[in-house]
DNA sequence: TAGGCCATCTGGTCCT
DNA sequence: AGGACCAGATGGCCTA
């Protein structure tokens, strides 16, 4: 590292820079000489430079909204080229995350912003924009896998058509399985707490109510029910649903035609029936056949009867 | 007010 | 030399 030493006398510097600091014991002076940290940038002083090479800048830092004044200061032409590259870049960063944003959908978005404590109404932060991915991709992969599992006519692998929430055509239903349902609960359960994206843990599903008629879903607020635990439908309707407050309307989300595509079995769009369905079969089973890891429970719920919701 | 998120600036490194 | 990329520092904005 470098270091200048430099003869101190007044007035005190900076102790974040002060790197030793040696008492020379001078009866006649009593001087201290002081090794300092270099400063890390050292810019060239306009007076460096002809008044040709400086550029005031800064102005594309954002302006804050309190109407301060940002101090701009002079820079050579080379240094705000520079800058201007560097902000190009992270455009582009941005520009990609925009573009990722899109491919995940709508609801697992909405759902996460209702869920994550940052209020409503907030795109997915660059973090969470990944972590979706991510549990996207897994699905989407594990969806490939299922599909190969399930068909021996391995020809069929080559024209599947696997859901794109951002395209514009619809998907194609026929090849879309029944492991939809699970990558639902997968996604919509919370981010693991640390950020460790390799991480293989499986998060408990999101249960929720699906309102009869309707492209509207209710998520069942998860200290309803144990982590894992998969309610039955009769206690959903005696129970939960007869009592209004135990359910919280900010939980409530929509989803779009595309979207449905990941949520049922079916090739139309039409609600499921209430019930636990498996990640194989497309009927309802019984609940004493019911695997907690490996079903999901659909409830629906009346137009009338739905929690009052955020409209 | 603390913490999260973000944009910007800047020094450093690598590559062409 | 200049561009691309990365990481650290900094400050503004927003929310709980």
């Amino acid at each position: 590292m470098s270091q200048i030493s430099v003869v101190h006398y007044n007035p005190p510097i900076n102790k974040g820079n002060v790197l030793q600091q040696n008492n020379v014991s001078n009866k006649q002076n009593d001087r201290q000489i002081i090794v300092l940290r270099k400063p890390q940038h050292i810019l060239p002083q306009p007076k460096d430079y002809d008044k040709d090479d400086i550029l005031i800048t800064n102005t594309a830092r954002k302006k804050p909204k309190s109407g301060k004044e940002i101090k701009t200061s002079a820079q050579p032409v080379a240094v705000a080229r520079r800058n201007a590259r560097e902000r190009n870049r992270v455009k582009q960063v941005n520009n990609g995350f925009a573009t990722l944003r899109q491919h995940i959908p709508n609801f697992i978005a909405a759902t996460f912003e209702n869920t994550n404590g940052r209020g409503g109404n907030k795109k997915l932060s660059k973090v969470e924009t990944l972590r979706m991915a991510v549990e996207y991709i897994r699905s989407l992969e594990d969806l490939l896998a299922m599909d190969v599992d399930n068909n021996d006519a391995t020809e069929n692998i080559s024209n599947l058509s696997y859901p794109s929430p951002s395209s514009s055509t619809s998907p194609s239903l026929q090849n879309i399985n029944q492991t939809n349902l699970s990558y639902c609960y997968q996604v919509l359960s919370p981010p693991a707490e640390d950020d460790d994206m390799s991480s293989t843990a499986t998060p408990p599903p999101q249960q929720f109510i699906r309102i009869n008629a309707t492209n509207s879903y209710q998520i069942i607020p998860s200290n309803l029910y144990e982590n894992g635990e998969n309610l039955d439908p009769m206690i959903v309707e005696n129970h939960i649903l007869s009592d209004p407050n135990l359910m919280d309307p900010s939980l409530e989300f929509s989803v779009d035609n595309q979207d449905l595509s990941y949520l049922n079995h079916m090739h139309t769009t039409s609600s499921l029936s209430p019930g636990i369905y498996s990640d194989t079969s497309l009927s309802p089973i019984s609940l004493d056949k019911s695997d907690q890891n490996c079903f999901i429970p659909v409830f629906n719920t009346p137009p009338s009867r739905s929690i009052k919701s955020k409209y």
